[in-house]
DNA sequence: ATCAGGTCACCAATGCGT
DNA sequence: AACGCATTGGTGACCTGA
């Protein structure tokens, strides 16, 4: 038996995705309804004596790290440029804000006088700060105060704006729309760093990022008539609980241990004094995350990235650890009796698999445990140091090797069916063509790919009743003829990955057969073009031209790994409390992982970043996109009701049942939105696109490359926008504002489901946990490595 | 001819009784 | 513990109809 797991006890909500800067930013931010003195020592937007705005701080490394996290050190002179105040940020005056009630370290005793001293001397400053923010918010009442805060500035602010604000105004449509597009941008940058950074080592400017945030949408509610906000929901339907960010990010900062808040401290001085902070990881960052690496690691249909990842793992030697237990739900679907032929319950004798579908069957006294190794082929891309040789584990089942073949004696004889002998396909056109999914003779073109009848019988299977696998490795079991029943799980994601779909039947294909060589239609479907636009720098042609074809080419790829719709399977006669709602949403959140990761992989270029740089960017976004999707799949609902998935949409009563009400709404409104942009499926894969190629704008090991695929999607998504949104020369900028909310929503749902993981109720499986433990465990090496 | 969907022999796994 | 038997449910070759 394998070891219970340890439920592994995190830090327990917001706060960790907060760095220290943006939860006294956000602190900051709720006090003042009830402060107006104005005695802020943290960073605000704030309107200047005539109407100009600039963005203070106590920091004064702010504005170097500002510059040093907008990648092309545009942002900063764009967004004056919004204000017509191109004075307005001035390095000089940020720091020595008036205001300041205590001196900061870098005011006081520079970064080459006594560090020592300058430390102690902030963290003191903080600690005073805390206590100040404490014993505030027990004064605080039940009112939301950002609604107040924003009113307050609205009111204070609304006619610097006014007087020369869009619409109707004396700006050119140009210039608004320029505007518009600057104020996306920078958004969308800042939320970013505001989420990242908020995970993850803190940086000086996440402060001031938060702000702009903030102060940019404050500024825009004043110039456009669309009201973006803070929250794209009406804020006074959330007066009832008062819960918001803010308040709820305080009760969790409260809760921060002394220890906690001096290493932030320590981590957030160490910081800013070192401006030529790079962003780096641990070099055990892979090897704590082992299923998304074997996720992406796994040999995709291009199988580019694989000798790479193979090579990083080999050097890393990542072994991947035994996957001990799975939640029960996991299992619950599965069958009247939980019987599964052919693929046992893991739950109950994971070691009892059946022995013809391991590779390393021959091993079965030390290595029975099941481990991704053990599904791998000898030639598989995954390095044999990932076979786990767990001295834990039991003995195979012998008993029961009847009629099967040992995988080390394959031969044609024992390969062969016996009883079942399959006619060979007669008919010449699909000669020679293999089952995309596991390699056998295909029959036809089944759901949209070449597939062998019993992968066609599967996904058939899969698609019209309620199925539940899972995997009982790591999502990254070869399928192949003679494997193909080993995991369900991963048969039926492969089925996903190379594009079987209910829905989709062979069009333009006429000439079948002989003619496959001549007609060389730039609509292939299948596999080969995916080699092709995978590598997104193209071929030179005519810049129109080739950005257009390639606009197709992106498209047609996300298209073909569109991710599915997957049934939660949530079982209806349960009350829908918070506890059963949650159990069907987190395993639902698993299970769309796994294809997200697949997914990911159909980014244009994507499979060309590094290793590590593809599993912090998944890290950084899964959340996100797996919301973003909710939101596009409610959109019939307007708002009203929430599709999480086909047979769980939910009634906006319900909502707070989760115990995450307010991220719904947010959800819900951004839906809402989606509807009046009346956003189509192509523009929804790009934007899908887009959150992941913008996770980061840190420079990754991948710069350049991660650089190269952002602006590939924004040039398709203004590409789309033209062919479906002519007119509305505001459509991306307004789907790009939306990102925002969906990045904030999404910061939300991961710190409760963190929480909600640290309550140990709920079973999380590994996947999922171990996306959850990303941040905190890449804080707590970055720290170390940051202290060191 | 092609393909989605149905059919059913076959098989593995399990539980129960002897 | 070993065995036979019944039951359940996945698999895939084959069938059917559009
Ligand atoms: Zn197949
Ligand atoms: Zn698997």
């Amino acid at each position: 038996m394998p070891p219970p797991k340890k439920p592994k006890v995190g830090r327990t909500s917001l706060e960790q995705f907060l760095s220290e800067d943006e939860r006294v930013n956000v602190l900051h931010f709720g006090r003042e309804e009830h402060s107006s003195d104005g005695n802020s020592p943290t960073a605000s937007v704030e309107d200047g004596s005539d109407g100009e705005v600039f963005v203070k701080s106590e920091d004064s490394t702010l504005n170097g790290t500002l510059k040093l996290s907008s990648s092309d050190g545009h942002q900063e002179t764009l967004f004056q440029k919004l204000f017509r105040k191109s004075q307005s940020i001035d390095e000089q005056k940020v720091p020595g804000s008036p205001e300041q009630d205590t001196p900061s370290p870098t005011s006081s005793p520079s970064a080459d006088g006594d560090k020592i001293g300058a430390f102690k001397s902030y963290q003191e400053h903080i600690r005073l700060q805390l206590e100040q923010r404490q014993e505030m918010a027990v004064k605080a009442e039940c009112v939301s105060p950002r609604q107040d805060k924003l009113e307050q500035f609205r009111q204070a602010n609304g006619n610097a704006f006014e007087a020369s604000s869009f619409p109707g105004s004396k700006i050119s449509q140009e210039q608004g729309r320029l505007i518009e597009t600057l104020v996306a941008s920078a958004l969308a940058s800042s939320a970013a760093q505001s989420i990242i950074y908020g995970g993850r080592p803190s940086h000086g400017s996440v402060t001031a990022i938060a702000s702009l945030t903030r102060g940019q949408n404050t500024a825009l509610n004043g110039c456009n008539e669309r009201s973006y906000d803070t929250e794209p929901h009406d804020l006074s339907k959330k007066q009832d609980n008062g819960k918001f960010l803010s308040h709820r990010m305080y009760e969790n900062f409260s809760n921060v241990t002394d220890k906690d808040r001096l290493q932030n401290v320590y981590r957030e001085w160490a910081l800013k004094h070192n401006k030529d902070y790079t962003f780096e990881r641990s070099k055990h960052y892979l090897e704590a995350r082992s299923r998304i690496v074997g996720l992406l690691s796994e040999r995709s249909t291009e199988g580019q990235v694989d000798e790479r990842s193979a090579r990083i793992l080999e050097k890393e030697n990542i072994v991947h650890p035994v996957p001990t237990r799975y939640s029960n739900g996991f299992f619950s679907h599965v069958g009247v009796n939980g019987m599964l032929n052919g693929y046992q319950r893991f739950e109950q004798s994971p070691h009892q698999r059946d022995p013809v579908d391991r590779q390393t069957a021959k091993t079965d006294d030390t290595t029975c445990m099941i481990s991704g190794g053990n599904y791998m082929p000898v030639q598989s891309m995954m390095p044999p140091a990932s076979v786990n040789q767990s001295p834990t584990s039991t003995t195979l089942d012998h008993n029961d090797h009847r009629d099967r073949y040992h995988p080390a004696l394959m031969s044609p004889h024992f390969l062969t069916d016996s009883r079942r002998m399959k006619s060979e396909p007669s008919h010449g056109s699909n000669v020679n063509k293999l089952c995309q999914v596991c390699s056998d003779n295909a029959s036809g073109f089944h759901y949209g790919v070449w597939s062998c009848e019993g992968c066609k019988a599967f996904f058939k299977r899969s698609i019209q009743g309620p199925v539940d696998y899972v995997c009982p490795a790591t999502n990254t079991c070869t399928i192949d003829k003679h494997r193909r029943k080993s995991c369900q799980a991963c048969r039926l994601r492969k089925c996903y990955e190379v594009g079987m779909n209910k829905g989709s039947q062979r069009k333009e294909r006429k000439s079948s057969g002989a003619a496959s060589q001549s007609n060389r239609s730039p609509k292939r479907p299948r596999s080969d073009s995916g080699d092709l636009i995978n590598g997104v720098d193209s071929s030179p042609t005519p810049a129109k031209n080739s950005r257009k074809s390639r606009t197709t080419l992106i498209i047609e790829a996300l298209s073909k790994a569109d991710l599915p719709n997957l049934e939660s399977y949530h079982n209806h006669s349960l009350p829908p409390t918070r506890e059963h709602l949650l159990a069907s949403f987190v395993k639902l959140a698993e299970k769309e992982l796994v294809f997200l990761i697949n997914w990911a992989k159909n980014v244009p270029g994507y499979t060309e970043l590094s290793l590590g740089d593809q599993v912090h960017l998944i890290e950084c976004c899964w959340m996100e996109l797996l919301l973003l999707n909710c939101a596009f799949r409610s959109m019939e609902h307007a708002g009203r009701r929430l599709v999480i998935a086909p047979d769980l949409v939910l009634d906006r009563q319900y909502w707070s049942n989760l115990g995450m009400g307010d991220v719904l709404e947010q959800v819900a409104a951004v839906s809402d939105q989606l509807v009046q942009y009346n956003l189509h499926k192509e523009e929804l894969l790009l934007l899908q696109a887009t959150v992941l190629a913008n996770a980061e704008v840190r420079k990754l090991a991948s710069f350049n490359k991660l650089h190269e695929i952002r602006q590939n999607i924004l040039d398709s998504i203004i590409d789309i926008a033209q062919k479906y949104h002519p007119d509305n020369l505001k459509h991306v900028p307004s789907l790009l504002l939306l990102l925002t909310h969906i990045r904030q929503a999404a910061e939300r749902a991961t710190s409760y489901f963190q929480s909600v993981k640290s309550e140990g109720v709920i079973t999380f499986c590994d996947l999922l946990s171990e996306m959850l433990d990303a941040q905190s465990d890449m804080k707590k090496t970055q720290v170390s490595s940051d202290v060191s």
